[in-house]
This record gives structure tokens, C-alpha cells and sequence, in this order.
DNA sequence: ACCTGAACACCGTTCAAGT
DNA sequence: ACCTGAACACCGTTCAAGT
């Protein structure tokens, strides 16, 4: 008669998608492997989340949210110059492409989605980003260079995990250079 | 008696599987949509390609031949010099983008498969892009500068494409502010 | 030599029945 | 109030049977 406590929640529901998307990509992420992996079986699932896109799109919220906070919380950055600071922050998010790649093509490319992250959680996201290139380019056109910056970035971290550089030659100086080149062109 | 001749073709396939992918997403990409397109039944598909993995890549393999042909062909370019011929190449890469962005994503982010287009097809694709980063930052910084550029322009493209460009103001200015930067700070 | 229907394993999703 | 097995429509793929 006591009604059953929930067996799992939504918040573990996602954590499991998440892994099984970075892990065997996104065909592997099927209803009745997160079922499996939280220790329910597949229906259960539609107790927590919509359907299956719903819980794609909140994987991807959830990716949002935490690349807002990798490239928010880069350290000893106080005592730096602006360029300095941007190198750091860019750095930062290519670092977390490079440990999250089918997440951030899922947001940034949204191949295999039709959902859109929410305008706020994007905001948000990019808001360090945004600030420095205010200081680096003006705040007139610190719209255009945060964007320049952040399709530079994704771009790049993007082609790499895809394995679009084979041509041998250094890719961490490739990153630099790139990264200086543009940074020196929206200060100029 | 006499064997059947071939009601459909691998080209034929390629072609409806690259309509099904851009129309509708990887998802509408389907074994009996795309027999349906060509006009034949799901089992007919395995006599031309071996299973749905490989039409995908062989989709996009032909994106990656056709967008060489739209940054090799760019008209009129003859009397330019490096750096309008750089923003024109470049901008026929945003239009190639702009025009067939799944099978785009499908190249460099190569989200929802596994498949590398081949080393062969990809630098051939990127040739005309290479020389004129050789012209503009020196042969020794030829690949640096190329990879920089295809980062830029891919990572715009697919965010714009993608819809994460949603904060208002003028998405063509961005462009070319962004593309201005780079190309200025790489000829430096 | 290519095409087809039938069949199989799998997937997303619904729902009545359990506790 | 949540979980489950059974069921349905759909998908990729195989294969024996047609022409």
C-alpha cells in the first residue's frame, strides 16, 4: 500500500546519459542503456523525462551549465592583462571541448538535436568571455570579438576531436598562433 | 532468365540519403526513407552500400569534394590581392556552410559517426585555402594560418547554423570583423 | 544480377497491472 | 507514486525465393 520511494531521480537519469554519450556516442545513448546503468528498466524512465529528446536537450543544458563555470572560474587571473586573460579563458574551453567533445558538439553544433540551450543559460555561459572582450576590443564591439573568440575556439577544439588534423605539425602551436593572431587583430 | 539490370544506383543513393540528411537531420536518414526516395525497398540498399554507417560517410565524403570545388572555384580572383582573395575563399566556405550545414557538421564535427573523410580528399579540399595561407603568413606558417582560418570560419558557420547567435546585433558585421581580425593578425 | 517479402533483434513509447 | 512486463510501431539487417 506504501507507495514506492523513487528508485532513481532525474538528476542521475542525465548524469548517465552524459556518460554514455562522451563514452560511445550518441547512438549508445538509448533509453534502455540509461535505464540499465541507473538500475531501472526503460519505461521508469518516462517518470523523470519527457522522451528521449528532452533528455538529450537537458544533457545538453547541463553541458552548457558546466562550461559556464570551466571557463568562469579560471584561476589566479587578477593580476594579468587582458590578452593574458583571454589566452587563459580560451584555453580553458578548449580545454573542456577536449574532455567533453559530443557534448560540445552538441551544443554548438546541435547535429542529432533540434534543441537550442536557453537564451539565459547561454548568457550566462559566455559571460566571462564577453566581459573580457569588452576590454579588449570596446564594449561597442565587444559583441563581434567575444563572437570571433568563441567561433575560433570551438572551431578549432571542434576539428581536432573530429580528427580533422592529420597533417602532422604541432596542434598546440597551431592553437597559439592561431589564438595570438586574433587576439592582436580585435585589439588593433 | 535474364538478370535484372540495376533499378537504382550508389550514386542515386548518396544523392537521396544527402537530400533526407539535409532536409530533415541524421535521424530522418533512414534505410527505407532513403529507398523510398530511389525507389526501392530497404533490403535492395545492401547490393550498393554495405550498411547505414557507410552511406553516412559516403555522404560525407561527397560534401567534403563538394565544398572543395565551391573554395577552388571562386570567380574572378585573378587580379585580387592575398587578403581579398582570403576573405573570398573564406566567405564561399561560410555560403557552402550556410547551404549544407548537416552534412558540414557531419564533416568536421563528425558527430553521430565515426568516419574520417580520407587524408587524399581532405587535402584536396583544403589546397586552394593552404596556398593562400602560404602567401599570406609564409610557407613556414602556411598550415598554422590555414588551420586557424578553417577554425574560424567552420566554428562561425556551425554557430550560426546552429542558432548560437541569438543575442541580436548584425551576424554578416561579426563576420567579417572577425575574419578581418585574424587575417590582419596573421599577416603580421 | 538485382529485387522482394518474411523474419529477427533492437529501439522508443504506452499502458494496464503490481506494490 | 513509482516501477514493471507486455505490447506496438519502427528500424537495421539477413536471407531464401523470385525474375
Amino acid at each position: 500500500m506504501s507507495p514506492t520511494p523513487a528508485r532513481t531521480s532525474r538528476a542521475a537519469i542525465i548524469a548517465a546519459a552524459a556518460e554514455l554519450l562522451e563514452a560511445h556516442g550518441l547512438e549508445a545513448l538509448t533509453m534502455a542503456a540509461v535505464a540499465d546503468v541507473v538500475g531501472v528498466r526503460a519505461p521508469s524512465l518516462y517518470k523523470h523525462v519527457a522522451d528521449r529528446q528532452q533528455l538529450i536537450a537537458a544533457v545538453a543544458d547541463e553541458a552548457v551549465r558546466d562550461l559556464g563555470m570551466a571557463i568562469g572560474n579560471v584561476p589566479g587571473m587578477t593580476d594579468d592583462g587582458v590578452q593574458a586573460r583571454l589566452r587563459s579563458v580560451a584555453t580553458a574551453f578548449r580545454t573542456f571541448a577536449r574532455t567533453r567533445p559530443r557534448a560540445t558538439a552538441l551544443v554548438f553544433a546541435g547535429l542529432g538535436t533540434e534543441h537550442q540551450p536557453s537564451v539565459d543559460a547561454a548568457r550566462a555561459a559566455v559571460a566571462p568571455l564577453l566581459s573580457l572582450a569588452a576590454e579588449l576590443a570596446g564594449p561597442e564591439r565587444a559583441l563581434e570579438a567575444a563572437r570571433a573568440l568563441t567561433a575560433y575556439a570551438y572551431g578549432f577544439a571542434a576539428m581536432e576531436s573530429g580528427g580533422a588534423f592529420r597533417f602532422g605539425s604541432d596542434v598546440d602551436a597551431a592553437w597559439s598562433a592561431g589564438l595570438e593572431a586574433l587576439i592582436r587583430g580585435l585589439a588593433a
